[in-house]
DNA sequence: TCAAAGGTACGATTGTTTTCGTACGTTGCA
DNA sequence: TGCAACGTACGAAAACAATCGTACCTTTGA
């Protein structure tokens, strides 16, 4: 029996830090450690160029991303999808903070100052084009 | 100048250990570290009692919960609101994952099989009722 | 009255996540 | 050719988070 049937699937429940690794991934597809630290450090968040390098060591390890070493730079990609880790994470969030249930999320979201009329009709729209469906 | 004009208010920002205790005191009231650990261990999460203990000591200190020492059975009770702590965790939540945008986050949960039709409904509820003030 | 039951206090351990220093290999160019 | 500049590998430390064992105090009822 091998040791890695599984692989951009299994846990999917990136850290903190992991997360801000993915997303620079996802967002700019391959790129080799030092774009990612650059990138990071340039969105504020202060991080020595070997602390990214180990972590993308230990998430390839995971199975969270893959890596091109053909050349000596060597080059990383994302292993699991954008959608399905984030809407992973998304329930787990709904179920610990609102026990499951998305409208009383919404309900937060309308009482926070923070989100936007346009955000609100925006959301409308998306539900009005689900109900044409 | 005092060293505490900051009660519940400074971080507010619970780990998930904190937030499984939150939930219990915001939904029960004041209780007492037996009656928080009994809740907790009811509903699936194993834990000692001293450690739940030691958390809520914890969490006073920090200033996230207050105590009652009057009696030998000291009660607790939260001394960060509800919707405030869980609004800011809602807001850290989209801001890091969909770039503060509630409606991709929307997005997400539309695609996901999880929500049911129900929640859907009651959400676009809470818009139209929105709408209508 | 005194022992069992049930509290609090708190140091210490365990576990995980992050960060970093240091060693060492490769490349490019003065 | 030789030294900066730039890479990777990796052990270890630091920073958090969570758990628990043990000591000790109070209450209560047989």
């Amino acid at each position: 029996m091998q040791d890695e049937p599984e692989q951009a699937d299994k846990k999917t429940e990136p850290t903190k830090a992991e997360l801000d690794i993915l997303q620079v991934l996802w967002e700019q597809g391959p790129c080799t450690v030092r774009a990612v630290n650059d990138i990071l450090n340039a969105q504020k968040k202060a991080v020595q160029y070997t602390s990214t390098l180990k972590q993308m060591q230990l998430m390839a390890e995971k199975g969270m991303l893959l890596r091109d070493e053909s050349s000596m730079k060597h080059v990383y990609r994302a292993a699991i999808e954008e959608q399905k880790t984030k809407g992973a994470l998304l329930d787990r969030f709904v179920d610990s903070l609102y026990k499951g249930s998305a409208s009383s999320m919404m309900l937060q979201l309308l009482g926070n100052k923070k989100t936007s009329k346009a955000e609100l009709d925006a959301i409308r729209k998306l539900l009005d084009q689900l109900d044409n469906e």
